[in-house]
This record gives structure tokens, C-alpha cells and sequence, in this order.
DNA sequence: TGAATTAAGTTAACATGTTAAGTATACTTC
DNA sequence: GAAGTATACTTAACATGTTAACTTAATTCA
């Protein structure tokens, strides 16, 4: 008898699951911002590459991959056509021939000025509805889940130093 | 000064997004979950299919859909996919002849079978690591959000009726 | 210093995400 | 009961996600 209630407790979990939770709540988010991007004609990942470089200047590609959370091929692709659109401008390090650097071109700041405020509001409204202070409880979980699961991965990955 | 002050805390926050925080909790119990996945050729998003199949037998593409948490077109091509490898039926309904509907070959349940455990195992080891009852507030919290947000947007789309 | 290794980006190939348009079937309403 | 509308997919087109291979520049080390 505990036994199957155990079993279906299991499957209950089984079924909703905690990537698929984590994405349900994105897309919730999102599906505020999208349409406001798309009026900017960006989508979410170029204005993650666009806000990056808005805070500071200069990036290279590894930085700039870290701060938008891309992978290395979706970032060199959205880089070109950032590039192609003037929006961003490509120079590689004195220092380091492999680097390739990155800012925004006048354009590109300008673009950055609309659509910022846009974001914001859309940021506000989400904190009202949702209550500051769950929010933040939010962040802090999410915060303590990945540094924990990611964390302990590496672990996982390579064994335990002192 | 109070000006400058808050003018700080917003460009904080405009630089940790609260989408970009989601995508990064999700990512990171994902590096968990595509490894196991891989080992058994699934993608997580024909893992999903797979999961909801197993769990009713027959479902129409759109009740499939919303298992599932993927947009038509992906699952229809996933769908496509499955059938090929013959993990998947298709047949459509006899009282609505535009609705398809689907179930798990024998094929289809066995690679089920394999691959639940080890998808349970790993769900228990980040249970494990993160603490159970953080991980309920966190679903706890991620569903309220959700509902919240999502519901919210229902209401900006249509107004609200009374 | 020169071969081996590592690091930074890019390219390639295939799967999925996203929006819009298309197709066929069911429903509504006059 | 035929025109108009809505529903359930499917297709198309382009952007991104994911893994692996490739290219070039820096680093290591025998």
C-alpha cells in the first residue's frame, strides 16, 4: 500500500519535470517580451548580445558568450548578422590574434537606447503582478539551483580537489 | 545621490533577466539529463513525447502538444521522426478526421523502459544535492510564477471578462 | 626552436524554436 | 445546405540549439 503510493508519487514527478517546469515559467516571461522585441525586429538572443555590449564596450567573443549565455556557434552566427546590419563592429586583439573584439557602432547604441526602456517596463510590470518580494525569492533559488547542480556537475565531471 | 543609487540596482537587474536566470537553472539540471539521453540517441524534446505517450497510451496531437510544452510545427517533425524510427503509431480519429492520434509502438515502450530509470536516477541524485524541500518551493514558486504571468497575459490580451 | 598541446572562433549538419501561410475537416448560421 | 468561420494539423522559411570537426594562433616543453 505505501509502496504504491510511493510508486505514484514517482510517476507524478515523472511527469512534470523540473527542465520542463524551469521552461514553462521562461516562456511565460517571454511571451511578454517577444512581441516587443519583434516590434524592434530582434529576436531575445540578439538583444542578450546587444545588452551585453551595451554594458560594456568592448567584448570579446568568450566574454560576450558568457554574459548572453550562448554557445559559440549561435553567437558567431548572430555576430554576422549583427555585423551585416551595422549594429556592431568587429576588431580582434593586439594582444591575442585569436580574439575577435566587439562593440556597438552608433547604430547600434541608438537601437539599444528604444528598446531598453521597452524592456524595462515590461520588467516592472512582471515585478508588480508577481510580487517583489517572490521575485526575489525566485532569483534566489534559481541562483542557489544552478550553482549547486552545476557545481556539483563539475565535481562529477572531474573528480574532487582539496 | 538616491537618484544615482537607483539608477545602479536597475542596471543590475537589466543585465540578470530574469529569463536568462530561468534559461541557466534549466541548463544546468540539462547537462545533466542530455548525456543519459544521448547514450539512449533521444533528443530531450523526443524524450518528452515519448514520456507523455507512455503515460496514456493513445493522445491526439494537441493534448500531445501541451504535454509536452512544444509548439505544433516542432511536433510535428518530431512525430515524423518517431513514426520513421518506428517507436510511434499514427492513426487518426474516427468521429474528427483532422485529429491525429498516436501510441507507443512495443519498440517505442521498451526504449521507455530503459530509459526511465535512468532518468529517475538522475532526477533523485539533483533532489539529493539541491535538498527536497528546496526543490518544492522551487516548483512551488516556478508554478505560481507561471500562473501568474501567463494568466496575466491572457487578461492584457483580451481584457478581462467579468 | 620545433613538435605537441591548448585555446578561440568558425563551419557543418541536423534538431528544435518561432512566426506565417497553407490544407483539410468540422462547425455555424442564415 | 451552401457560404463563412473555426479547428487541427502541416509546410515553409529563417533563427537558434547542440555536437563534432576544422582552422588558426598561442602556449608548453622536450
Amino acid at each position: 500500500m505505501a509502496n504504491s503510493r510511493k510508486e505514484a508519487n514517482h510517476l507524478r514527478n515523472f511527469e512534470r519535470s523540473l527542465p520542463m517546469e524551469l521552461l514553462k515559467a521562461r516562456e511565460s516571461a517571454m511571451a511578454r517580451f517577444r512581441p516587443m522585441l519583434r516590434d524592434h525586429s530582434l529576436t531575445e538572443q540578439q538583444w542578450r548580445v546587444i545588452r551585453a555590449l551595451a554594458a560594456l564596450d568592448h567584448i570579446d567573443a568568450s566574454e560576450l558568450a558568457r554574459r548572453s549565455f550562448l554557445l559559440a556557434p549561435s553567437l558567431t552566427r548572430i555576430l554576422q548578422y549583427l555585423e551585416a546590419e551595422k549594429l556592431v563592429t568587429r576588431s580582434s586583439d593586439v594582444n591575442d590574434q585569436r580574439r575577435a573584439v566587439f562593440a556597438l557602432t552608433t547604430k547600434g547604441k541608438k537601437l539599444f537606447a528604444r528598446v531598453a526602456p521597452d524592456s524595462e517596463a515590461l520588467y516592472i510590470e512582471i515585478e508588480q503582478e508577481f510580487g517583489a518580494d517572490k521575485l526575489r525569492s525566485l532569483y534566489e533559488l534559481l541562483a542557489e539551483f544552478y550553482q549547486t547542480i552545476a557545481a556539483e556537475d563539475e565535481t562529477t565531471k572531474r573528480s574532487a580537489t582539496g
